[in-house]
DNA sequence: CACCAATTAAAACAGTTGTTTGGCAACTTG
DNA sequence: CAAGTTGCCAAACAACTGTTTTAATTGGTG
């Protein structure tokens, strides 16, 4: 068993075990041991159980920051006007074609972003500002530019109302899709419910225009 | 010191520790130590960890469905039309006074449902909506109502957008706050926050009228 | 005042946590 | 081939977890 190959068994089980129960309820004698390597291998590879979170977060963030950041430059060089809908379809778009890409679940990510705000680890957000920080206030600057007339502060606001909806929502998938399935027998996709998500975003963000 | 006193000086403590951290990352050490009260009361007035947690969520939500159910059976006593931002304009109202009434936090109970949804903890899940499920419901049909013309799918779809942007904004309110205030010098209330969210989220459920 | 139940207290329980250690195998490099 | 780095493993570490036990203390009632 080559290096690679224990350091990236270990983050795969770490990321669908942070996933499904949280950081804290997941030791690292579970994600070991469902990985198939020694527990010691943890601390060996990564110092400590903190950076082994930052490290299953910087795996997914890195490559999907990077999709968004080409996407906007494309978006850009074109001279046509950005409006608020394209930017969230484009958003939405590119965060589904890189996790899908690398073969891996879209929503268990949605799942990981909604951990990192509400789950109580300082050190992680201070790692996701300072290393994606930038990127996304270019997001928000793009979008505000999309939307002239509505003042910063309403417009900030709206964006985490936007974010809130976004990752409740898709982190809870499984469960509301569940739901509605037994009530409505109406299946869901994770697809249609971003096309449902975009236009209730935009016209969230729009409102009272 | 009497016996109600000691339990709610559990209830207190847990509560507002638990909003804090987590559920997990609160030991009964710590809840027992900042209440003042032995060690084994926690397991002497609530039975275990998990009744506790059940204890503290009970608390506040019970008041609160009350009231709710109340203002709703008030609303349809008049014969008015209900439309969607009376709807959320009384539910945000309700579950603020219902709060402050009692002298409490209302950001601190945002930031735990939105523990109850995120956290894993199957019990809460179950808990909550054997408990308080009908009354959720009832209000999920009346805004049903107040939105002719929206198939049920994406009603409900957008039901949990405005849910999570909701819960997910309150309940990361103070930092959210901080970045705003930072960027901007712009000093945001909670009420002038939720005077935000009520627009905002009821152009949501209207999308594409 | 004496009794008895309810409450509090200190201590120990058994189990789990993240991390560290030291020995061992496998590899690369001189 | 020898030297030395790198990775792996089982075991132990100290600290912490929720819960239980046993004894002391309280407050109300006959």
């Amino acid at each position: 068993m080559t290096q690679t190959d224990t350091v990236s068994r270990i983050l795969d089980a770490a990321e669908v075990l942070f996933a499904e129960r949280g950081f804290t309820e997941t030791s690292l004698r579970t994600i070991t041991s469902t990985a198939g390597v020694n527990l010691a291998a943890v601390n060996y590879h990564f110092g400590s159980k903190k950076e082994l979170i930052q490290a299953v977060f910087e795996r997914f963030l890195t490559p999907f920051t990077q999709s968004l950041v080409g996407e906007l430059d494309r978006r850009e060089a074109t001279d046509e006007p950005l409006n608020a809908e394209v930017l969230l379809d484009s958003l939405y778009r590119v965060a589904m074609a890189s996790l899908e890409r690398e073969g891996r679940d879209p929503q268990r990510f949605m799942r990981l972003l909604g951990l990192a705000y509400t789950q109580y680890q300082g050190h992680l957000r201070r790692f996701i500002v300072s290393r994606y920080g930038d990127s996304y206030r270019r997001f928000a600057g793009l979008l505000s530019k999309a939307l002239p007339g509505l003042d910063p502060v309403t417009f900030y606001w709206r964006l985490y109302f936007m974010l809130g909806a976004t990752i409740f929502t898709l982190s809870s998938f499984d469960a509301i899709e569940a739901i509605l399935k037994e009530d409505f027998g109406a299946e869901s996709s994770l697809q249609e419910t971003l096309e449902r998500l975009v236009p209730a975003a935009a016209a969230m963000l729009h409102a009272g225009d």
